[in-house]
DNA sequence: GCAATATTTCGATGTTTCTCGAAATAGCAG
DNA sequence: CTGCTATTTCGAGAAACATCGAAATATTGC
């Protein structure tokens, strides 16, 4: 994974409003949540909520289907995925790092 | 942990200049690097760079030491396990959720 | 105390973000 | 095509952020 994606990805992660969003649609399961369900447990207006999906749908976190007049978002578990194994791996959370002499260029 | 920490310190490390500043630390190992030394590694003015030293300071995933006149940064691996943690957990990287019955409120 | 080095704080500027209501679009039912 | 609901886009204002140079602070050594 590139810096600047993990980056963009947890920028967009980490903003209160939009990680309750996310852990919304994770907890929501495979089924996703439509974006006026997702209104309803947050309580927020649509414009601002749908601002809130659009940066997590930008930062490749969150998918959209369309099902008739209603949006479904998801998160997509694959990004995360990578994500943690970014942080896991490159940014060393295990603390291996100290003993990996290759480890030490910038 | 709580939401509102994990989206500060996503959000601290969600900003490219950053994230390299954190990896540097992470890979310069339980020694960490002085403030000096991130600087010849990152090429940013010195009020650039202690800006987001302090953002990282505050958000909790880096500490600071003093040794005579120069400060010894370290990347907090314990603060860092807590936050994959916490996205891998709160956040289902591994997809359970959708079979797990009492992750469906908000 | 004075000079020298390391780092932070201050102040200013331009950019981005967050929030929201109002208006616009998309799809469906009749 | 009309009306209806779901959602997004637009526009605007306030707040926060990133960046940098200049000035201030801290620590050591003389």
């Amino acid at each position: 994974m590139k810096l600047e994606l993990a980056a963009s990805q947890l920028e967009s992660l980490g903003n209160p409003t939009r990680l309750r969003l996310y852990r919304a649609l994770v907890r929501a399961g495979t089924g996703g949540l439509p974006v006026g369900g997702l209104q309803q447990k947050l309580g927020i207006p649509a414009s601002t909520l749908s601002h809130h999906c659009r940066k997590l749908i930008d930062a490749g976190l969150v998918t959209q289907e369309r099902n008739g007049t209603t949006l479904i978002c998801r998160a997509d578990y694959g990004a995360m995925a990578s994500l943690i194994g970014y942080l896991a791996d490159e940014c060393c959370a295990d603390g291996a790092c100290a003993e990996n002499p290759e480890n030490t260029e910038a």
